[in-house]
DNA sequence: ACCCTAAATTAGGTTAGCCTAAAAAATGAC
DNA sequence: GTCATTTTTTAGGCTAACCTAATTTAGGGT
């Protein structure tokens, strides 16, 4: 181990590199890091032997590196800031997926732990951030997140709920009337191109396509 | 002038000191650079001649610079993102002053335009921010505090800004075209205990009571 | 006008982070 | 087990951004 000087970008994206190639607890490989990082080769080399100098990487000439405890939590750090940055942009803020990604990623190497900590916060992440781990690990069924999708997407037989109707009108008392104002839950019976028969708390229905796409459910 | 290429942060940090310093429109001397940027006269007379090759500065030599005209724009374009930032940084999360200075500082060099938009809108920045300046000087009237409450809170025929937009997924693609998003103003017509019938830019539509907590708006 | 001092520039050095090309080690086919 | 191929490392170069030390210029006091 040598200098506690605070890691460059450089540094910190190669052990943020490294931490995701080690998925499956393997070493990782110069080529694999030159592969992901777009850097040649001797690059790397050059990098993960200083990262090894200053014990944040278990390096061994020809044989790849893999983390060391206290590279890992240096990973997990910048993993975390990564997450809360992306979300923050993406749900905040709107940004477009691969731009938020991007920014994310520059501005994970800046943020201070205070502003990580509220930033957090602010997004609602919980202190123990193990629900989160456990996700990542067993990842069983990325599925059943809950879903906002129009009307018009639900397949027969499922059931949801009302969260928005977009574009009110005069049509919107009677849609009222008919159960399908927010909150309510219906299922959508039968289905076509253009046509939804549905059931409501209130009793039965069919709607059009049009309108059926700008009634909004949650699985 | 000579590259397109993207400007480095230090280059970008002696633009806007050299913007600072110039407040009196005299030309801007390399001592008083060095002073405020902490580097030696050596280092700011190599990058103000850098600067001077690709037309960001008017450089003569023994006779300091100032900004061209694309200097300026750089300028204004960075100022701008350290202001949003620092705001951003104090007044919604709370961070130290001097702490959201400095994070802002490293942050300004990283945000894209898009980006910068998107937290301006979020911040409630007016294109003509003319406005802005405007509501600070007069400021007759210190009691509407503009306070922070989910839609679900407002009272029928109340306006408000959209600022947070909580709940991740799919959702937020809908909220948005729906005219939610941070920045957007909303007017509540009539709500009751499930139901919330709001007018946005993009149209009327109504959401539950559960999603309507979800949505913070500001006075 | 001349000199002296302060300011600015040039010259030359360092480091991090990249590169290419050459050398060395590991690996797998037989 | 040997050898060809692939992988990795070493060697040496480059640039940006800093530095110190030496040189040059500007400007004021007399």
């Amino acid at each position: 181990m040598a200098s506690m000087d605070a890691l460059s970008e450089s540094a910190e994206m190669m052990i943020k590199n490294i931490n995701e190639l080690a998925s499956n607890g393997d070493r990782v490989r110069t080529s694999d890091l030159s592969a992901k990082t777009e850097l040649k080769p001797a690059s790397v080399t050059e990098m993960i032997q200083r990262l090894g100098e200053i014990g944040l990487v278990d390096y061994e000439p020809y044989h790849g590196v893999h983390l060391t405890k206290q590279g890992q939590h240096v990973a997990d750090v910048i993993d975390h800031r990564f997450n809360i940055l992306q979300r923050f942009l993406t749900e905040i803020l709107g940004v477009e997926a691969e731009e938020a990604a991007e920014v994310a990623c520059r501005m994970e190497h800046i943020l201070t732990r205070d502003v990580e900590k509220r930033l957090s916060d602010f997004m609602g992440v919980d202190k123990d951030s193990e629900s989160d781990l456990f996700c990542h690990q067993i990842n069983v069924e990325p599925e059943s997140e809950p879903e906002f999708v129009p009307l018009s997407k639900f397949k027969e037989g499922k059931t949801g709920k009302v969260r928005i109707v977009l574009e009110k009108s005069t049509l919107t008392d009677t849609l009222e009337q008919a159960g399908l104002s927010p909150g309510r839950t219906v299922i959508v019976k039968k289905s076509n191109s253009n046509s939804f028969d549905i059931e409501t708390e209130n009793g039965n229905l069919s709607l059009d396509n049009d309108l059926a796409s700008k009634i909004i459910l949650q699985n």
